[in-house]
DNA sequence: TTGAAAGCGATACCAG
DNA sequence: CTGGTATCGCTTTCAA
């Protein structure tokens, strides 16, 4: 410790927290102080000051997977907020296996981490530790949740398409594991019944296969074809599911958006890279994720026996048209 | 503490940890400690551990930036394998900003991570800390090394393009910080050289912009063009750019692979998801991430003074062949 | 205005 | 075979 260059560890670990007590030691001291710390290139132990202090600034983050698109773009939002606030990342992905939930809280807890962010993640509700989650719609109710208006983008959505003709919309439904496919789901049907869309069965097929590739779209828009394939329209699940839907309908000899006008969701990085580049419901991702961390850091600060309640923060979709959509092939001229 | 129920703290600890000590112990009194600790649900605190025994099991991660495919796919792999063998990350991303890198030093020393994985980094040499690089060519001589054989990948990529009668190949060329743009060009080099295919200034473009996004490979390909566009083939220096390069030559009325084909380079997820599907160099960079890993648990296990020597591990690349290029054009049937 | 000393929760050395 | 006890590096209360 560098107290041989004067005076002892206490005021010196006063002065380098700026704690209050420091305001009542000489400015001459401080300055001493912070130019030894300088010159010998001091480094404050965080594991000892942890140990002591029971705080960790550390958070647990509980993601499915870290390929490209959605958990990517959230976790970089968490990522740069935790880090500009000096804490520390632990990250666990879970692929969706129980067992693996199950230890993190564990993990978490041996590590002690000050709270932890879940995202699209079913939580086995954790202890007395503040949680956030992202896009988990059924959340307990102690945690703050971010979530998106899945009413609103179903809205924007299907109001697009029948704004531009298309009576007839098939619908790719989520895997059954994703934490957002039955909310979606139901927004649907509340949003075609106000606008007397039908919704067959032969309109609507279920993705099904865990992939992070384009291949359960492909798959279901495969299936939709088989079912009939009498649409002019097909709203996916997610932007990489509607690019495999492209692919079958490509191969399946229907044009894109001539025959039929392809909506996704999520607007990742591919979407506007794709041709037919991809009209899509963009949901806000990194914000989401810098979200999600500054209401942790809040409750942190906030200390551990403050009443701070649990929110429900909901943010807004927003349609971005670009060429994958557009005006139906026989529909009269459309009303705005 | 659970020593209310026997004995003392001393072979509590001895028993939970398997230390060699813990062998003199009989069997019943190890069965009552376990016990006990199950039933208590202790959960030992890794700070409080961590401080006394110096060891915190527990990682460093530099990398880029996660939402591009190529960092989150050797993350991944990392993630996993440090996982396993229970270790936390610590991950941070710099963005190729030379003042994060010197304060995650100074993170990472704080924290008192074992040791620092860098992922596509101009590391600054840290300190005494064990480190192991990925695709960082030219990383000192003190930290094990997990690179791409990119002589090899050059010669199977233009080897394809060649036997498929290409004789005029554009380059897109990496980002000048890109810690792997060099070696690989001087590869190209070196093979189009020994196959007689020429490299004029007007058949290369260098990507400039340090954005995540196709945007700079879409600006390079934009540019060949104006400087002639005489070419039947392209050559991406990554997935990504070859996406913006593909868009970037639909935009400009020609089609891919009718009027050129395109080569990408890493085989991320997005590669095979892309219409038409890239044809691509593929790095198996989910295991390099595993590789690193492993490297550094060894070095971590063998102990601080152990000469465990610094390695180069080399990992080969491989060619996928997918849709983004076929045979040329105008050539003769070309010689297999 | 500054110092001494008591821990935070474990590990490890040295006795017994 | 098992129990004290010093110690890891810091924060913080209490005295001086």
């Amino acid at each position: 410790m560098s107290e041989h260059l004067g005076l002892s560890m206490a005021s010196i670990s006063r002065v380098l927290n700026g704690s209050p007590a420091a305001q009542a030691i000489p400015k001459a001291t401080q300055a001493r102080i912070l130019e030894a710390a300088r010159e010998f290139n001091y480094r404050p132990n965080q594991l000892a000051r942890s140990l002591r202090s029971g705080q960790s600034t550390s958070v647990g983050v509980l993601i499915p997977e870290i390929s490209e698109g959605y958990a990517a773009a959230v976790l970089a939002g968490i990522e740069e907020t935790l880090s500009a606030a000096g804490y520390a990342m632990m990250m666990i992905t879970h692929h969706h296996r129980a067992e693996v939930l199950e230890r993190s809280e564990r993990l978490f807890a041996e590590r002690a981490v000050d709270a932890v962010i879940a995202v699209d993640t079913a939580l086995p509700l954790f202890g007395p530790i503040p949680t956030v989650t992202v896009s988990c719609p059924d959340a307990h109710p102690y945690v703050t949740n971010i979530v998106l208006d899945n009413d609103r983008a179903a809205e924007i959505a299907l109001q697009h398409l029948h704004a531009l003709g298309h009576r007839r919309i098939a619908i790719i439904k989520g895997q059954p594991f994703s934490s957002e496919t039955e909310v979606r789901w139901r927004a649907i049907e509340r949003v075609a019944a106000s606008l007397g869309l039908p919704l067959t069965p032969g309109l609507v097929a279920q993705m099904e296969e865990d992939l992070p590739s384009s291949e359960p779209g492909y798959r279901a828009a495969c299936r939709l074809l088989k079912q009939g394939g009498d649409f002019s329209a097909l709203f996916a699940f997610n932007d990489v599911s509607a690019i495999g839907a492209i692919a079958a309908l490509l191969d399946a000899g229907r044009s894109v958006p001539e025959d039929v006008s392809v909506l996704g969701f999520d607007d990742i990085a591919l979407a506007s890279i794709h041709r037919p580049a991809l009209t899509t419901v963009r949901q806000p991702l990194h914000h989401m994720g810098v979200l999600a961390a500054n209401a942790v850091l809040e409750m942190v600060n906030a200390g551990p026996d403050s009443k701070l309640s649990a929110q429900q923060i909901v943010v807004a979709p927003e349609l971005v048209i670009r060429s994958s959509t557009r005006a139906c092939h026989g529909a009269e001229s459309s009303p705005a």
